[in-house]
RNA sequence: GGCGCGUUCGUCUAGAGGCCCAGGACACCGCCCUCUCAAGGCGGAGAUCGCGGGUUCGAAUCCCGCACGCGCUACCA
């Protein structure tokens, strides 16, 4: 009978959660939804000097807002608490002596600079860097010399010194490496905290974890993580490592990439759901078609068989495009909720507040025109002030001059005021038969509207744009837009 | 330097011996639609499947070698 799936997201909280963390914690997520397991989520603060006040509900944060929620860990619980690890240390001290005990484990008293020299002599000598140092035969009488002089050690893991270690990983297939070539490892500093090793080793048992699912860039440390279990006496689980995320320069990504903080998608507006959409591609896929396709559809069509091997190079151009899909997916009252907020931070004050009915009118309007949420303002603002900002000039269309253009606008501004019905389909017929009088085409007469109108050259279409904004503000563009032409036009002839 | 992993259009990918002188998507170009911008439709360009050897009637797919790229090589994860 097969096990319960366990499958972890194990972040550290140094920093802001990055494209690539988020991304193994999807495909983990992905995982056990798609067997019916379980997923927690476990914070590796291992790392005193390096940890980041705020960063782990950064973390939490964005799996609450990418809408992967997880069974347990942190703001949760479950019945494995804590999910913290710097809350369990005495676990794995205790678990460290029981190795020193059985001599698997040994203290090392070497400093850094000590340790940094035999790297570069071996790595000169043409050998692996690896390997351990003479602390690992001393007596215990040396030991105790030592102590005296150079305070606190650290624990060691001493490698087997013969053999091979080998893993089936469940992506990358049989894979093995020479024992002898291998490093003791530090698995306990001399501040008493563990290193990763040995905390996710413990962990991962302890929780029962029957799954590790992480990153490539772990494989290499996997042949120490194998000898612990074995050490140990645990079973050790089965390992998949997923293709890690390059930047344009096919390097791993990092913050010199620029933008690959997850918060920082979220400023920008791009939808969650298209942002976990793409990130699934990313390293998955579900044939060699379909691209598109809700998070439940995912995860029930999730195997680790449809993994890559190769690394993928993040994209953000695609992203964006994904994230316009999503947009237009969207019904008009979701999509008005989510430009709220963003509409709020980006108008300018005098424009606000927002009234959401007012805002539903709108939507449809821009919706299949906006990709990402922080666009919202620029495709929205003259539906906000009373005239909208433009160079007058841009009024007089290509074929035109001022005195035409003038003409034009007095005589939108007549029909527009004593039109009866202002509904778009009745505008429309109504300003198209008047653009056909005045001998213009569609393209003319509409554009020097549009510009008076909206104050652009790419809006919405204009007669739907003229019946969301009303016959009062129209009119009211109309004779602004006539009245600052006119004075462009009489300063330069001067 | 050592160890490990990887290598199909610029990018994400399909492909598990004949369906592939390689399919889809983003981006790009053109046309159509059209009041602008989008969206949409149609079409185009773009990959000697890293290279060289094998195996086979037949290889992107199997084997070997090489090259290149990336990762790891911390009292960081």
């Amino acid at each position: 009978m097969a096990e319960e799936v366990r499958v972890r997201f194990a972040p550290s909280p140094t920093g802001e959660p990055h494209i690539g963390n988020v991304r193994t914690a999807l495909f983990n997520w992905l995982f056990a939804k798609s067997c019916g397991g379980k997923f927690v989520v476990r914070v590796e603060d291992t790392d005193q000097e390096r940890l980041v006040p705020g960063a782990m509900d950064a973390v939490l944060d964005c799996l609450e807002w990418l809408n992967i929620p997880w069974d347990e860990g942190p703001r949760v619980g479950g019945p494995y608490a804590p999910y913290i690890q710097s809350e369990r240390l005495s676990i794995y001290q205790e678990l460290a002596e029981s190795l020193l005990r059985e001599g698997r484990a040994y203290p090392c008293y070497c400093s850094r600079d000590r340790l940094a020299r035999m790297r570069d002599e071996r790595r000169v000598q043409g050998f692996t860097t690896a390997h351990a140092c003479e602390c690992r035969t001393m007596t215990t009488q040396e030991r105790r010399d030592k102590e005296a002089e150079n305070g606190a050690p650290v624990i060691r893991f001493g490698m087997p010194t013969s053999g091979v270690t080998k893993v089936h990983d469940l992506i990358r297939g049989d894979v093995e490496w020479q024992n002898d070539l291998q490093e003791d490892f530090i698995i306990l500093k001399s501040d008493g905290f563990p290193t990763y090793h040995l905390a996710v080793v413990t962990d991962d048992h302890l929780m029962n974890i029957s799954h590790v699912l992480r990153a490539e860039e772990w494989l290499p440390s996997t042949p120490r993580h194998l000898q612990l279990y074995d050490a140990l006496g645990f079973d050790p689980p089965e390992f998949g490592h997923l293709p890690i995320i390059l930047g344009p320069d096919r390097s791993k990504l990092s913050k010199r990439h620029g933008a690959t903080g997850v918060l920082e998608y979220r400023e920008e507006g791009f939808l969650p759901e298209a942002l976990v959409n793409f990130m699934a591609l990313l390293g998955w896929s579900l044939d060699d078609k379909t691209e598109v396709l809700p998070v439940e559809e995912i995860a029930s069509n999730f195997t680790l068989d449809r993994i890559t091997k190769s690394a993928a190079v993040f994209d953000r151009e695609k992203l964006e495009w994904m994230s316009g899909v999503y947009m237009r997916q969207l019904s008009t009252g979701d999509l008005a909720g989510r430009m709220l907020p963003f509409l709020e931070r980006d108008l300018p004050g005098d424009s606000l507040p927002v009234e959401q009915p007012y805002l539903e009118r709108i939507v449809p309007l821009v919706q299949e025109r906006v990709k990402l949420l922080s666009e919202a303002d620029e495709w929205t603002s003259y539906f906000f002030n009373d005239v909208p900002e433009y160079d007058p000039k841009t009024l007089v269309q290509r074929g035109m001059d001022v005195q035409g253009t003038l003409g034009a606008l007095r005589r939108a501004m007549d029909e527009v005021a004593s039109t009866e019905s202002f509904d778009h389909e009745s505008l429309e017929a109504l300003l198209r038969a008047v653009g056909a009088e005045l001998g213009l085409s569609a393209r003319q007469f509409f554009g020097v509207l549009r510009t008076a109108v909206t104050g652009r050259t790419a809006a919405p279409p204009l007669f739907e744009t003229m019946e969301v904004l009303g016959r009062d503000l129209v009119a009211l563009r109309l004779e602004s837009a006539a009245e600052r032409l006119d004075q462009v036009s009489q300063s330069e002839e001067l």
